[in-house]
DNA sequence: TGATACTTCGCAAAGCTTTGCACGACCAAA
DNA sequence: TTTGGTCGTGCAAAGCTTTGCGAAGTATCA
């Protein structure tokens, strides 16, 4: 057990005068004369006090801390906004407790009611990739306790979310395959509950509308966000009678596992089988070939949510927003037909 | 400001009984009698109540929460790490408050004061690349506040720490080069103050020993561990007039930068240069040639980090534990020389 | 009926901080 | 001498929970 730290009461005792008096030397209070405000002070500095934060969130009913609920702390993609939200709340004088739902329902719904337990003063979530039903944000919204989303996001009309230009990044590698000649063009979706499975479909619909290219069933798989499924995924598209000139991965697990699948099928990156991700990975330009890829701000979604969050502090029931962020395509070589 | 929860008084005036009557109830406290702890269970249920760990925190002067300072969020290693002291700490129904130093000596001073202002239990650390000295940790040792680090470590007479077999391992990689024809093994090294650093290179002496090559000053680079850092060194190995034909970084961020610059130069890997890197990250097996790398059990690092925790809080003045964390090398293709 | 023994509960303190209000002391004016 | 004011400080409550101890009430026994 740690040695208690010392508080205001041990302080007064030292000084043999009452504990509101530190308390107000302490914040310079002008009532309380110079020469003993500045032997409390010195007290307070030797004897190394700071408030104690409990006492002062039970006072205040504040704690200074925001749940932040992901699905994973390895990607790449979570970890970094999770440094943007920390960056901010950081600024902020708040600290972050993060909770991984490992992909699964049950523990998303878990820690959102661990975390509010804790009494953190709000939560920024990326939702599960199970998660398909939202009742356990319920107790969040009518309490009017602040609620940001990111990425994955759900009742956008009710709570404010950071996002990414899905539909429309969708839309642009789609039609950067037809202009690098692909014309048939695979997409390996993740789970239809998810808001950017739908939104990068339609991203995708809308590119294949625009290049009169035909939308054929086949070239549409659909896995869970694991690398396992994805090469399953990616392997389905390899066998087809007539397999796809290019693919596009809604996320990078499944843009490296198709590439790792391509490569062990012997077919050519990107001569027989173009490729782009949608990801925010350095190591993009690491595998061979470098990865065409939509580029997140993933750093600054981060941010975004957290700035979002803490207007949600000053502003419970102002209307939610939705920032959409701009992603960019980086061309590389996994996408250039010789 | 959200709603202030239900308490034990809201209860107990809604039931017209004392506090402390419901607090008993709440626990099944024999000296209630059954129907009254029935009815006020109920009640709790039905009103959501749960304890307010705040106060619990100031009666019981624990918080539950352990602090956590990497370098940085974003590499897989301290992702992974963090992962499993989360994994362990969640079982033993603690939460982690993470700060990021950044790599900046004067962030983690900051970070160990800041957390400990928030009342952390106490801190599991892996130092900045900065820090060379370490009396921000005297105030744990001082008072007994449980302290482990992982990794990067220091005072391990003092502060119990989990860390991979360093030297060893980088023993192995040395002498796997020069079975696989290597003769110029060149080493990337990381600043000279991380214990990293010195086990490693220590082992690669070791190796180069084992194996009767001669030490060649100009094959040991040294660099921070950015990426741009590491392209430099790896220039400067590969203008060498007699330029390696091995390399070894010492993790994965300096490998897969001293990779793309070794391409981007016009020579192959493996064959005019082979590569081993110190990842535990899955994109070894993304990039080309896939890379062999030693391999960190880093989940498992960040579980026994945690474990060294929670035993540290059981038994704050019992002798320091080391633990050696046993690595594997994975073999691949950036080193076999055809 | 009075005393004893349980059963069932409430009081209050501790853990820490902030802050409205009151109180004592001291001085000046009436 | 009394009143009114100013200045410096302390009291106590609130925020929430646990728990030792005391008290009230009922039942049992002599």
């Amino acid at each position: 057990m740690a040695k208690r730290r010392v508080s205001l009461k041990d302080l007064a005792a030292e000084l043999n005068i009452s504990i509101s008096t530190v308390s107000r030397a302490l914040k310079n209070h002008p009532e309380i004369s110079p020469e003993l405000t500045r032997k409390v002070q010195e007290l307070a500095r030797a004897r190394n006090y700071t408030p104690n934060p409990l006492a002062m969130g039970l006072l205040r009913q504040e704690t200074r801390m925001i749940g932040v609920i992901v699905p994973d702390l390895v990607t790449h993609f979570f970890s970094s906004v999770i440094s943007g939200i920390e960056y901010v709340a950081k600024e902020n004088g708040y600290y972050i407790l993060i909770s991984s739902s490992s992909e699964s329902y049950e523990k998303e719904v878990e820690s959102v009611k661990n975390l509010l337990n804790t009494r953190v003063e709000g939560l920024i979530v990326c939702l599960s990739q199970e998660t398909r039903t939202f009742d356990h944000f319920d107790v969040l919204i009518n309490n009017e306790i602040p609620l940001v989303f990111f990425d994955r996001v759900c009742r956008t009309d009710e709570v404010p979310s950071v996002v990414a230009d899905n539909a429309e990044a969708a839309r642009q590698v789609t039609r950067h395959f037809y202009e690098n000649g692909c014309r048939r063009i695979a997409y390996i979706n993740g789970p239809e509950q998810l808001s950017i499975s739908k939104l990068r479909y339609e991203g995708y619909l809308q590119g294949l509308h625009d290049c009169r290219l035909p939308f054929d069933e086949e070239l549409v798989a659909r896995c869970n966000l694991s690398p396992e499924d994805a090469s399953v995924a990616t392997r389905k598209l390899l066998c087809l009678k007539n397999h796809p000139d290019a693919i596009f991965g809604i996320n990078d697990t499944v843009i490296f596992a198709a590439m790792r699948e391509i490569k062990q099928f012997g077919l050519n990156i990107p001569n027989d089988i173009a490729l782009v991700g949608f990801t925010g990975e350095f190591h993009s330009t690491v595998v061979d070939p470098s990865l065409t890829a939509v580029t997140h701000p993933t750093f600054e979604m981060g941010q975004e949510a957290a700035r979002l969050f803490f207007e949600r502090i000053q502003h419970p029931t102002a209307p939610p927003q939705q920032i959409e962020m701009k992603t960019s395509l980086v061309i590389r070589n996994s996408s250039k037909k010789e």
